[in-house]
RNA sequence: GGAGGCGUGGUGUAGAGGCCUAACACGCUGCCCUGUCAAGGCAGAGACCGCGGGUUCGAAUCCCGUCGCUUCCGCCA
């Protein structure tokens, strides 16, 4: 090792301490007579001062030659710094280094853009294209140290706990009824094709039938989808099954282990939980009051009903809804026409037909607008089911339950931002249980399994399968956080007649379900045992915890919306002789 | 597939039909400087305004197209 200390070691207590430190040349401060370099590694930064009186001419020349990035090696003897010439604000700002050598092991050319920030002031594109710069950031090293920690914890935890971890083959099985998948031509079977998983699912599922009992792993998952701020093209999972359990126990599990890493890593993110235990809530509670599946549950704002009033109103826009809900924007009551249009067209891009607008004044609803059509005693049970104070504003939907539910969501979300409701140093977990198992698809006239079709129903509800699939809520739990789905799992089914009832309802001929899912259904005849599981996503995760606002911030070489990355330039065109081996035509 | 936003020296921005021979800050180069830590002072270099077309006497600025990046919708069992 050719240093002796970081550059964030050294302390007044190493006064003396003849000492090798390496690393980068963060900024230099040329006197002429006297020169200090800030040398940079990833633990920190440690003041060099270079002497002229005490360094001989040729060392003082090397130095007066650095320029920023240039990795250096210097040797010295560590110094207290005058009383008054300590900075408070560096873990090493007590001490500095006397330089007696000092060694270029590389010149750097000047850098496209400046390291020394949190680079949310150049353009991401650049950052990206040199990642290699852009990693040596503190922001950076301090996410993917995060990181570490977070995926050291999982697996020390999840060892504790009795599991194993166990690799699944990245080469798999196309598999239909999910997202859209990434594929690899076989050479050796000219025409055939592996996918690359989604998740683990099916595999982690048969380790249950192999007796594993508890087995976890941080799983890398591949989908071709369209990319978002917390989606990229592949993504690590915690993926978890575990046979001989309840919803309960696995929730158990991760949310222990969840609260353990928060509070042990205190220092290295700052953030409070916000519920301990994580709260809880159906699937009905979450879009009921806060119009989504994945509710931020930083702050309030929860929607209300107020149809019960409306039904006979004399405003026909309401007494012809189906349904009318409503949200109160506090302190909003200020709202010009054209920015109550503005949040009018954010509802109807919601899929809602519009937005009604009143306004609590001192003496109630203002009797303009739509207020002018409501009776005296509507206004009056209007206000008191919001819970409003004068000068706030109200927005209503009217429309059929989901799209008044889930554009009030969206709302929700737009008011809380606008009026930072959320508190950004705080997470708020929380599970979402009873999920409706299927959702009808209009556009397929099909059903479809809102989570996947391994997913096993209440028992209570297994009668009701035929009849009316739309009434059979799942075993399935979603863990969330701060509007985020953080991770999603189930209790699965177990037994072949089951699974097969499920195949049918989504429309799946048994032929096509035995060629698609026949190892599945093979394997649950040998003695399956029940079983369930979760996997919460390790970059939305360390996102949270990093309070980062998108998954590159967390991931070392990041994909870019469009799938790509601009530094190693892929994805990129084959040469005709590897087409030519795999029997892969291209037609463009 | 669709909608919005952004694109001007190395970086980040200003600019809203003629005042642009394009401004400011940081960075960069040179010189001065022994206690700075976002060091300071002086001087200087560096941009055909993403690309293509159009309107106009005249375009960084208006219009059309296109490319790149980003956020969102669809999609994500």
């Amino acid at each position: 090792m050719r240093k002796t200390h970081t550059a964030g070691a050294l302390r007044a207590t190493d006064e003396g301490r003849s000492v090798i430190l390496a690393g980068w040349v963060h900024r230099r401060r040329d006197f002429g007579g006297l020169i200090f370099i800030d040398l940079r590694d990833r633990y920190g930064l440690t003041q060099i001062t270079l002497d002229p009186q005490r360094v001989p001419a040729d060392v003082f020349a090397v130095a007066e030659s650095l320029r920023p990035e240039y990795v250096i090696e210097v040797e010295g003897v560590v110094h207290l710094r005058p009383e008054k010439m300590r900075n408070p604000r560096l873990a090493t700002g007590d001490v500095e280094i006397l330089a007696t050598r000092v060694l270029v092991h590389n010149a750097a050319k000047v850098p496209p853009f400046p390291i020394d920030s949190d680079g949310s002031d150049v353009d991401e594109t650049l950052r990206l294209k040199y990642r290699y710069l852009d990693l040596r950031r503190e922001r950076m090293a301090r996410n993917l140290t995060l990181r570490h920690r977070l995926i050291k914890h999982m697996r020390d935890y999840m060892d504790g706990n009795g599991f194993i971890e166990v690799e699944t083959p990245i080469l798999f099985k196309s598999t239909p009824e999910g997202a859209r998948e990434y594929l690899v031509p076989s050479r050796v079977h000219p025409g055939d094709f592996y996918a690359l998983p989604q998740s683990p699912q099916q595999l982690k599922q048969l380790l249950m039938v192999g007796g594993i009992e508890r087995y976890f792993q941080i799983a890398r998952c591949f989908r071709d989808e369209d990319q978002r701020a917390d989606r990229q093209p592949e993504f690590t999972q915690l993926d978890v099954e575990m046979s001989f359990v309840d919803r309960d126990d696995v929730m158990g599990l991760i949310e222990r282990m969840l609260i353990q890493f928060a509070t042990e890593q205190a220092d290295l993110h700052g953030k409070k939980l916000l519920y301990t235990p994580f709260r809880r809530l159906t699937f009905a509670e979450a879009m009921g009051k806060y119009g989504s599946d994945k509710p931020d549950l930083r702050f309030g704002m929860e929607i209300f009903d107020v149809s019960a009033v409306t039904r006979n109103s004399s405003f026909a826009v309401f007494a012809a809804a189906e349904t009318v809900r409503g949200i109160v924007a506090p302190g909003c009551g200020g709202y010009t026409r054209k920015q109550t249009d503005e949040l009018t067209e954010l509802a109807k891009r919601e899929g809602a037909k519009g937005l009604v607008v009143l306004y609590h004044d001192a003496d109630g609803v203002r009797a303009s607008g739509a207020g002018a059509k409501l009776s005296e005693a509507e206004r009056a049970a209007i206000l008191a089911a919001a819970g409003s104070a004068p000068g706030d504003l109200l927005l209503f939907v009217a429309d059929a339950e989901t799209p008044a539910l889930t554009a009030l969501g969206k709302l929700r979300l737009e008011m809380g931002a606008r009026l930072k409701l959320a508190d950004p140093s705080t997470l708020a977990f929380a599970w979402v249980i009873d999920f409706p198992m299927f959702t009808w698809d209009k556009d397929e006239s099909r059903w479809v399994p809102n989570h996947h079709l391994f997913t096993a129903p209440r028992d209570e509800d297994l009668e009701k399968f035929e009849s009316n699939p739309g009434e059979v809520k799942g075993k399935q739990y979603d863990l969330v956080c701060n509007g985020y789905e953080a991770g999603g799992g189930s209790i699965r089914i177990h037994r072949r007649d089951v699974q097969e009832r499920v195949m049918r309802l989504l429309g799946l001929s048994m032929e096509e379900a035995y060629k698609k899912f026949g190892h599945m259904l093979d394997a649950f005849e040998y003695g399956a045992p029940p079983h369930g599981g979760i996997a919460p996503g390790v970059d939305r995760l360390a996102m949270l915890f990093a309070g980062e606002p998108n998954l590159r911030e967390v991931i070392a070489f990041p994909k870019n919306q469009q799938a790509a990355d601009n530094m190693l330039g892929i994805p990129s065109a084959p040469t005709a002789k590897q087409l030519k081996e795999l029997s892969v035509r291209v037609d463009l």
